[in-house]
Parts: C-alpha cells; structure tokens; sequence
DNA sequence: ATTGACCTTATACTTAAGTATAGGGTGTAT
DNA sequence: ATACACCCTATACTTAAGTATAAGGTCAAT
C-alpha cells in the first residue's frame, strides 16, 4: 500500500504541512503511522480527505461542522436514526445554499446582460438575490 | 423616508451593534447621516444590505469579496468591460459551488437512503462527492 | 562525514471577523 | 430630576483557522 509523506499529503492536497498537524491535532484527519524515526506515513486516502475539507471550506462549512460531516461516514457508532437526522439537516442547509447561490448567480447574470446593453443597468438587484424567496428551494425568514 | 437607528438595523439584521461599526469601519456600508446628537440614522436599505452580507459569508464568501460584489452594483465608476469581467468571473465561481454543494447533497441523499435501507451503508461517497467532476458544472483539477 | 531536503515537537505569532469594555452623552418616561 | 434604554468613541480582547520559528533528528547523495 502506497504512502505518503507528510510534505506529498501537503503539496497534493494543496495545503500547508502545519495545516495537516493542525488538523490531526483537532481530530480531523486520522493520526497516521510513523517510520521508526518518527515521520508520518499517510495513506492516499487522505489527500482525499484534506480535499475535502477545503473544499467544504469554501462552501461555507467551518471545520467543526465539516467535522460533524465526516462523522456520518463509515464506520459510525452513532445509531441510523441519528445518522439519518443529521444527514437530513444538512441537507437541508445544502439546498438553502444552492437556492442562494442561484439567486445570486442570476443576479450577475442580469447584471452582464444590461452591461452588454449598456443601458446605464442601474437596476440589477444583486440585494435582493439572496435576501429571500430565491429561484430554488424555501426560505423561512 | 423612515430611518432607523443602529440598534434597529442590527435587530433587524440579525447582527451585533459593533458588527455595524465594524462594517462602516471598513467601508463595507456607506456612513449614515447622523442626528446632531451623532447618533447614526440608517436608511431601511442598509438592513438589507447587512442581510446580503450575511447570507454571503455563509456561501463561503470573504468580506473582501463581498465588498468586491458589491462594487459591481449601482452607481460604479468601473468601465462596463471590468464590471462585465468581474461578474463573468463570479458567476463561474458560483457555479463550481453549486456543482460542490449538490455533489455533497447528492451524496448525503445516498447515505440517508442506504441508512433506511439499513444495509451497513459502509460505501457513502461522501469524500468523492466533493472530489472532483460534481454532478454539475465543470471541474479544472 | 557532511550537505541538503525533509521530518519532529513545542511554542509563538498572524489574519479575518468580530465582541467586549470603559467612560461618557441622549432622550423619553415617571 | 433621575432612571433607563439607547447611543457615542477608543481601545482591548476573543475565536477560528491557520503559519512561522526555534531547536533538533533522518537519510540519500556526494
């Protein structure tokens, strides 16, 4: 089984070595094996993982909840009921982000249309794109 | 035109007073008018502002990148070409956090369902998920 | 056998985005 | 006229998420 280093993990996940510790540290990623003098040997799989992280990042997600997400995979000793409602939840939050996220593409949309048509495009409503009632999913406010 | 005061907006928009003094601080929302007392009367649009703002920290955007938004509105200064290329630019961001965020839900959905299922669900691809190649928009990586 | 790129821990620093606190003024209600 | 909820500035503190630094060990190549 083929892995990796330390510096690998980093340089193909694209963070830096202190953010990989930092993450073992928090419990994020898996505490890997080490050669007898001491170095971290990581599995592939967890380049995997660290892509995932930033990326959830990037949605929005802060680690503590990216935690939680990663909690709901494998080998889980929480019960299906829990698993179930927490996934269910999540969800829910996703579609929510989707909505606004549309919403707000749509604006810009509208915004490089009336800029192409240089009519002056006073009136693209960037605000109100995420305010509420997106083109997607609910909005409970 | 109704005003409100800073504690209103703040109610109003789900945020701390001293948020908004951060905000106007660094440039995020224009500096009310004051009374002569120097308390700071806000226009109702500002409300929404601040909401836009949060909404738009939850969808993984920076203030900066907020502010950058928010430049392409309204009363710019920037030629038609740059607001055109910022927004272009933006909408393919938005549109790769989309393609994540339905990934993830894609697979979140699979968990929930092999959950109800009860069948072990070992094989959730949560990590893929976000991976690369979502089932939306394209992925260079 | 020593150089250089890489790894180790421990500790301290940074950045973004707030939050809190001290010390004081405002304005309406009793 | 005095409470009380609200506002002001300035300054300092906090939290999340890293990043950097010091002091040292490893190991393949010259």
């Amino acid at each position: 089984m083929r892995t990796l280093r330390i510096g690998q993990v980093a340089e193909s996940a694209g963070v830096n070595v202190q953010t990989l510790r930092y993450y073992e540290r928090r419990g994020l990623i898996p505490r890997p094996d080490r050669t007898r003098a001491g170095y971290r040997l990581y599995p592939e799989e967890t380049a995997r993982l660290v892509r995932f992280i930033k990326r959830a990042q990037e949605l929005g997600f802060a680690l503590a909840e990216i935690e939680q997400l990663l909690l709901l995979r494998g080998d889980h000793d929480s019960s299906c009921d829990e698993v179930r409602a927490l996934a269910t939840v999540k969800i829910e939050s996703i579609e929510e982000k989707i909505g606004h996220l549309s919403a707000l593409r749509d604006a810009l949309e509208i915004l490089v249309q009336s800029c192409l048509r240089d009519d002056g495009h006073r009136e693209c409503p960037l605000l109100e794109s995420i305010g509420s009632a997106g083109s997607y999913g609910q909005n409970r406010d």
